[in-house]
DNA sequence: GTACTTGTTGAACG
DNA sequence: TCGTTCAACAAGTA
């Protein structure tokens, strides 16, 4: 369940162990899951750069290529030196975990470098993708795209304009809105709406000034800090107690329904929100 | 067998 | 046409 703070953790690993590298090639087992031209147009490309959009992880490439990859719910991109040595979600992986250095069942792509260091591309649930598309593609998934949180464009007075834009909405439904503001999944809007003590259902336009302004606060502080501990690796990756995300240790809600609340000690309610687990506080969140 | 998990998309509604 | 809600889908776990 990778949002914004996971997925620049797997960036800011990432681009430091990749950048310069020459694909040799690439061996696909589950061909759904890349773009068919990827097995063919990787070959002698090199990285330039590694960025994050929205929850995807860009590779930008020679020739105006883009590889980009969502890792969807439970997908890792993980990097093996020429050594063996892997490194995950930007955390090395212990040794106790040296079989994932290895591809294993639950690898459906593998990305080999020339100098023989390669990307393993898991998922256990094969929701996620690969693809390899051109600048104009690329362009086109970035501007289907809103705003990013983190960037310093996204201004009080601009997440206000946003806000006008869905007075209507639910205000989880809104956060969740990847065409508004990119990032924020599950974990992230509950935890938010929880620092800012607004409750989820809340319609957009009954926000007051003030809770506008901390909702806009919390959003940064959240995405902030999470990136900081390395994201929230709720580690789905098969049963193995992975390196986790130092995050999950500061949640608030996300995860906590039925149990006190930290703030008022009133006991955190579990509702569903178009489909989506969400938890609150009845007390303190208003 | 069933409920549950999330990000994304498309259908259906008013 | 637009905003909004809902269902479906991917595939596996408990």
């Amino acid at each position: 369940m990778p949002e914004l703070p996971e997925v620049q953790t797997v960036v800011n690993g990432l681009t430091k162990k990749i950048s310069g590298k020459v694909f040799s090639d690439a061996k696909i087992s589950v061909k759904k899951m890349v773009s068919t031209n990827l097995k063919k147009d990787i070959k002698n490309k090199k990285v330039k750069r590694v960025i994050r959009r929205a929850k995807m992880i860009v590779i930008e490439l020679t020739q105006d290529k883009y590889l980009v990859v969502h890792l969807k719910m439970t997908g890792q991109l993980i990097f093996v030196d020429i050594k063996g040595k892997a490194f995950g979600g930007g955390h090395p992986i212990e040794s106790k975990e040296i079989e994932f250095t290895k591809p294993n069942k639950y690898t459906h792509v593998i990305l080999n470098f020339k100098d023989g260091s390669r990307l393993l591309y898991n998922d256990v649930r094969k929701f996620g993708w690969l693809k390899l598309m051109s600048k104009e593609e690329y362009n086109i998934l970035s501007n289907r795209h809103g705003i990013e949180p983190l960037a310093k464009e996204f201004t009080l007075s601009r997440f206000k304009e946003i806000l006008k834009k869905r007075p209507n909405s639910k205000i989880k439904q809104f956060l969740l809105n990847q065409e508004l503001i990119v990032g924020l999944g599950n974990i992230y809007v509950d935890e938010s709406l929880f620092k800012a003590k607004i409750k989820p259902f809340r319609r957009v336009y009954t926000l007051k000034g003030n809770e506008t302004d901390r909702l806009y606060k919390a959003i940064k502080l959240k995405l902030f800090t999470a990136i900081k501990f390395g994201g929230t690796s709720v580690n789905t990756f098969v049963s193995i107690s992975g390196e986790r995300g130092k995050f999950v240790n500061k949640l608030k809600v996300y995860g906590r329904g039925g149990m006190k609340c930290l703030r008022c000690k009133n006991e955190l309610t579990k509702i569903k929100m178009g489909g989506r687990g969400t938890v609150y506080c009845t007390k303190c969140q208003k």
